[in-house]
DNA sequence: TGTTAGCACTCACTTGGGCAGAGTGCTAAT
DNA sequence: ATTAGCACTCTGCCCAAGTGAGTGCTAACA
């Protein structure tokens, strides 16, 4: 009996997780009985919580105290919140217009864009945010080598969505213009339209093999060429409203909130939690990892919230939001809906 | 009476500050009493405790605990100290080399040098440290303009110092690849080894008159250049250690946290920071700044010392580590000194 | 058989009193 | 001028009692 999880046992789960995202407070059976439609004495909820709990949905901090939800319970919780809301999107619309013109207002460049994005979520939200950049579809467009003097050269490589990469290089033996020029079109003949993995050994000493005497240097030039379109490497993030997590009691202690500042310090794990959410993405690309749950370990008491953006032309990243377990998962995953749909028609109208 | 500073209560005061900073908490008389070599009661110390008090160099929690230093009582200590430590420099041989060896380790980029220096200061320290890149001597080293493509024009521009900086232009009109090569010429014979506020309405005049008909992009070109090599915007700020003040008790409650952390996050005050201590610099180029002395607001109950470093070419930047009031001064300003030297000797051999 | 009322029990949290310890200020003696 | 001594004042800690929210169980009920 109480064994399988019928439709009265799922209302009063929902109704306790719901009140317990509201108040942060254990909840008790009391409460339950009024709280819903159900008609029940606190008595037979009681009973109901008591099977929960055995089913390892909610806990108890300790005996005669309220009930808490599990991980396993948010869990449960979260899956048919998606569900429910698969299609639907009901943002207020006065909220999306706010978004729409904070979000165009100075957009010169997509940096700026995706920070005042994790800006804008963070106080929406009151929570902290990260935000990725692109990852880039690491094609080269235009590769520019120019003498800055005799023993300096310039080489700056434009890659695919327009990120720009260059590097100085100390020549170790004079060269002259021509032979830049030279060098210039080549290159540009042979690697603008290929991703750096394209470019095996064969390539490579094809060039080398046309460049003659100037092997050394080409061979130089490849390595920087590697070095600066190379992978993620230089992916960037934008983090906003790290200090929104020490509203939260239940983080606010000071061992928790090292730990969780020093993720946002580092960065280095934001990076590794962010790229692992890409990995898992589904369906709406929206991703909910509950408590342990998340890739990275120093965040086990707080529940991410990932999305994954495409503005086309190979431009994606991931957007998250770090709150506590117990967060608004309903209002971040709206709001991360209708964000996206904002960065959708941005780069629509303005690519 | 007691009304000037002699030098016993020069003694005691020095004392009381020592010792409150080892342990954080309020000193009493009878600690002093057996603390300093004075050989006097705990009666006489309080005697002049309360001069001091009156004199405004220590301050009472409450009455009948022992006493701290005001902000005036660690101006006095500091400004001591400094002048104790004037020309001495005398950090542990061991320690030196241990610096040295960190920072050379991996000096591939300037930015990741000082990098890696935030995070030396901050783990020898466990204050909180904040390095800005060098704000360079904004002179025009190199210009190169290349076409992308039918309608977009790459715009580089290098800096004294090797900065590189870089926008795509979209042309309004196609223009062939010959006229790109003489705006090249033209802007690399007028513009080189100018800093961007030599170039007045006569400068820019003379080179548009000079285009012709391609007036209309040199124009735009000029923008570019002008918001390229325009002065601090970039600067560049590099931090570490931030959870460090989350150890201090007095500054690890949520209102004082949220504050200083947020600071930490947003940047931009700390630019404010760094840059107005630039200003204030004197003969050692290392500023304290106690309390409320501090030009960031939000840093109130905090002290700041700040060095700036020049590391040749116009190359330089400040270096910033912040702490509670009661942090170890002496030993933040011999660290400092310390990396300065090891940044002063890193880039003689490696420019 | 599922639901409910009632009751005893548990446990965290609050309140207030009492006590110890650290430290001061003052006075009187040296 | 210095010191010993004493009364006084706070803070911090502990403990005991009381309060309130909540539970589990049992017995009655529809």
């Amino acid at each position: 009996m109480g064994q399988e999880l019928d439709e009265r046992k799922l209302k009063i789960l929902k109704a306790i997780v719901h009140n317990y995202l509201e108040t942060g407070e254990p909840v008790g059976s009391r409460t339950i009985s009024k709280y819903t439609d159900l008609n029940l004495s606190s008595a037979t909820i009681r009973n109901e919580m008591s099977d929960l709990e055995d089913m390892g949905y909610i806990v108890q901090p300790h005996t005669s105290a309220g009930r808490i939800p599990s991980d396993k319970g948010y869990r449960l919780y979260v899956d048919n919140m998606m569900k429910e809301k698969e299609e639907e999107l009901s943002v207020k619309q006065q909220e999306i217009t706010d978004m729409k013109e904070f979000l165009t207002e100075k957009v010169e460049q997509v940096e700026e864009l995706l920070q005042n994005t994790a800006k804008l979520l963070a106080n929406n939200t009151n929570y902290a945010t990260v935000v990725s950049s692109p990852r880039f579809s690491k094609r080269i467009k235009f590769i520019q080598l120019s003498l800055i003097n005799e023993d300096k050269m310039l080489c700056v490589v434009v890659m695919e969505g327009n990120v720009i990469k260059n590097k100085i290089v100390n020549l170790s033996k004079n060269i002259d213009g021509e032979t830049v020029l030279k060098l210039n079109i080549l290159f540009n003949s042979t690697l603008n339209g290929m991703t750096i993995e394209e470019i095996n050994l064969g390539t490579v000493s094809r060039i080398t093999g046309q460049a003659g005497e100037q092997g050394e240097l080409v061979r130089r030039v490849l390595e920087i060429i590697a070095e600066v379109a190379g992978s993620g490497e230089d992916m960037k993030i934008f983090t906003s409203g790290a200090t929104n997590m020490l509203k939260y009691p239940e983080l606010s202690d000071n061992a928790h909130a090292s730990e969780i500042i020093n993720v946002f310090e580092e960065k280095q794990q934001l990076e590794t939690l962010l790229t692992s959410s890409e990995e898992d993405g589904e369906g709406t690309g929206i991703q909910v990892y509950i408590g342990n749950e998340t890739p990275v370990q120093n965040m086990k008491d707080c529940s991410v919230v990932t999305m994954t953006y495409d503005i086309g032309d190979g431009v994606q990243g991931t957007i998250g939001i770090i709150g506590p377990k117990r967060m608004d998962y309903e209002k971040v995953v709206e709001n991360l809906k209708t964000v996206k749909k904002q960065l959708d028609d941005a780069f629509q109208n303005n690519t």
